[in-house]
DNA sequence: ACACCCAAACATGTCTGAGGACTGTAATGC
DNA sequence: GCATTACAGTCCTCAGACATGTTTGGGTGT
């Protein structure tokens, strides 16, 4: 079953059903769309709206345009884009995936972590301890680099390419959060025990302890 | 010495500007670009030159923009490519990641599983259990599609996106599980029982159960 | 003094109309 | 027959107006 479009914005709905019908083969690869006066009819949306989706198409490479001929379909289909999902999704969305991996990867992290990775994420506290100091901007970025940290030491890349591709979202969201919902005073360094105690339990090989302290961590 | 962009069109060239002041720090990540207008103006262009170019950018990762509040750097370089990194990392990785974002997925869904959720998957498992009888390629189609549903009754699109982004190693990995590992017979349904298992703990509502079965299905 | 409400200001989203720039094709002139 | 020209089609850009959503600050009641 489809996912609705209903609820989505003109130039959301244009890009959803364009791509759509290209994936469907209604434009084989090669064909020339219809006219964007055309299109923005058959859509029940405005010139500039399809233009914009037809934008999107192009950046992800489906369509190329070009001044005076057309738009001509390029290809039928493209991999699916986890940055651009990382984009689309709502904030919960994010957080909750986020959440969920990084829970798993701290109770693998406490049995693959080698003395390097004790040594990496005791380092990363530290920086995030003498950032308390420092700005917001510096102490989140100081703390997304234990949690960077952490997540590394599950020693699997698929696993860490995915917690860094939400980092985009996540910087924006902590540094939101950091400033105006906790409003952290300067040299204050929010949660420190927890950040100590998922060390410690990861340090000493503690499953349990580690899940644990992330999932009480994450919430 | 840099590229140059005076025979670019306008929309072109405010994508390239953009770009080359986000990534050189001009407005930092979380930092709120200068309104439309405001743009339009500095760079030259008209107001929906500048729309296309922050559609770009956005459709890039770099930016969000928000109805009503402005648009937001979110990254200054370009994100990692998760489909790539699905490619490079080992089976065994691929599995893990799966395995953790199945499980999870199962017991969201047993939380937030809507009636047509119900239907979809009863319906993906008995289409499984009609492809018994077929080629392995169909059945594992056929067991994907139920692998499918149950993630996307969890109902967070990122969720979904990250698991049917494993989908191709995961059919390939499937098929040579099925056909020369366990070497199914025709008209046989391998783990009949545990998929109806997930399907009844996720229809109740237990979510409990259904990370439990989950678990021990995906090992 | 405090919390709440609400209206105005502001920002992005969308639609429409107009004209410019470029392409492909048909008509024209030689 | 060939080069040139004219023209229609299409994308590209700009401008203005209104719609929709967010933020802010002042007023109000307690």
């Amino acid at each position: 079953m489809p996912v609705s479009t209903e609820h989505l914005r003109p130039a959301d709905r244009a890009v959803t059903e364009l791509g759509r019908r290209i994936g469907a083969g209604e434009w084989p690869v090669g064909a020339k769309l219809p006219g964007e006066t055309s299109l923005a009819q058959e859509l029940g949306v405005g010139r500039s709206t399809v233009r914009e989706a037809v934008r999107v198409l192009a950046t992800r490479g489906l369509v190329r345009s070009r001044q005076g001929a057309g738009v001509f379909v390029v290809a039928d289909s493209m991999p699916i884009d986890v940055a651009a999902s990382v984009q689309r999704a709502g904030l919960a969305q994010v957080q909750e995936v986020r959440r969920i991996v990084e829970i798993d990867a701290a109770g693998l992290a406490a049995e693959r972590r080698t003395g390097a990775d004790i040594g990496r994420m005791r380092r990363a506290l530290d920086a995030r301890h003498d950032a308390a100091s420092e700005s917001d901007a510096a102490f989140v970025n100081a703390d997304i680099d234990f949690h960077v940290a952490v997540v590394a030491a599950a020693h699997n890349s698929l696993l860490s390419d995915l917690f860094e591709s939400f980092l985009p979202r996540l910087r924006a969201e902590l540094l939101v959060y950091t400033s105006e919902v906790l409003v952290r005073p300067r040299g204050t360094e929010p949660d420190v025990d927890l950040h100590e105690a998922l060390f410690d339990a990861i340090a000493a090989g503690d499953r349990v302890a580690a899940v644990s302290v992330a999932r009480e961590h994450l919430v």
